[in-house]
DNA sequence: TGTACATCAGTGAACGCGCGTTCACTGATGTAC
DNA sequence: TGTACATCAGTGAACGCGCGTTCACTGATGTAC
């Protein structure tokens, strides 16, 4: 009665398995709290999965996805500027709202040799092309390859911004400026872009 | 008499730390292989140092001198523009040539609650001067303030497009073409405050 | 020059713990007749 | 409706291993007399 139907325990092993990273960190992910909280024994994980690799897998699908969607209303604004600027400051309001889990996105290492399974890089895809769309737009002039490149080399910057903040330690942007930061920088690479245009330069 | 005068054990443990962690990245790190490797029985590093992750620590302080020496020539550039680009340029080279070295550096995490001895958080703000130094000159109108704040905005953004370039996986740019990217980031990054100078605005 | 003693870097077997994974078992559910 | 049997998700104690750290011991070196 009280009795709420649970959600199949795969389910509930991914569920717990993320509240557990969002709480300790992807290292403080073990398999022991992750199935005390979804309240069933040790083994039963391996029926479910086949390890815990693939548990973070599934929780990093998820939050990609969960990524995907902040990142969804940047695309509405009206000009390519203003959509590079507004995907930015969603990635960064995202990190900082999901930080764990976001680093567990770029912590997590699989065992040597084992290579990442399609579905997952297929997400990444994903978030490439969200962010080419407008810089397609912003530089008409180069062909695809080039814009699928500046959009690793735009996505590295503002990630790495975002990272370094998010660590604290060594050398970041303290946090409550890292909003401003990521649009000055974006600003003034989306500023070049237009130049490069104008200015018939390729590079 | 062809026993070479061996340097002091703590020097060779560093060493072979350094050359393990070259070797198979921090991750890889074993208190044994570093003993095996210095030629010591496996106690002996606690009388050298107090911790493995002392031993670490030692490394990335060494790392960090080298990466500071190879930054060196860089500040001999003709104008503040030349001068940043060349310290970007020489930040992939190094890091592209030192991997996981490089990677330790931002790999390492003290357990919780642990801080990073003075010692070392100083080696950092030497890295963080070296740059600021031709940002100030670019930005003659921005208070040191806002000036330590860009630098680190710069830093985080040319590394993170190399650390992404580096771990290979997901978004990065292809390592072949990461010096050519960086320079492009960069370049832009110094057009934009040259501009930002000319027209006045702070931002 | 010799003897007794203290020191302490260096040794390596043993400790201890964390933790992912396995596996023999249980018991609920479904199927055949 | 009842009985026998198969299946299989779920259990949790036990396994096994990796690995940092400790500690009782050794033996070389230095000091005092």
């Amino acid at each position: 009665m009280a009795e709420d139907k649970k959600p199949d325990l795969r389910t509930r092993l991914i569920d717990a398995a993320e509240a557990e990273i969002a709480e300790k960190g992807l290292m403080g992910l073990k398999a022991r709290d992750v199935t005390a909280r979804a309240g069933c024994a040790l083994g039963a994980i391996y029926n479910a999965v086949s390890d815990l690799d693939e548990l973070v897998m599934r929780v990093n699908s998820r939050t990609l996805e969960r990524l995907g969607a902040a990142l969804a209303p940047a695309s509405r604004a009206d000009s390519p500027e203003a959509v590079t600027l507004a995907l930015a400051d969603a990635y960064a309001v995202f990190a900082l709202q999901n930080r764990r889990l976001w680093s567990a996105l770029f912590e997590h290492r699989l065992p040597e040799g084992v290579e990442m399974p399609d579905w997952h890089r297929a997400e990444h895809e994903v978030l490439i092309a969200r962010i080419g769309a407008p810089l397609a737009a912003l530089r008409p002039d180069l062909p695809e390859e080039a814009i699928r490149l500046r959009v690793r080399t735009l996505f590295g910057a503002v990630h790495g911004v975002v990272h370094l903040a998010l660590q604290g330690r060594l050398v970041g942007v303290p946090e409550a400026l890292l909003r401003q930061e990521v649009a000055a920088l974006v600003g003034a690479l989306v500023i070049g872009a237009r130049a490069a245009v104008a200015g018939g330069g390729g590079r």
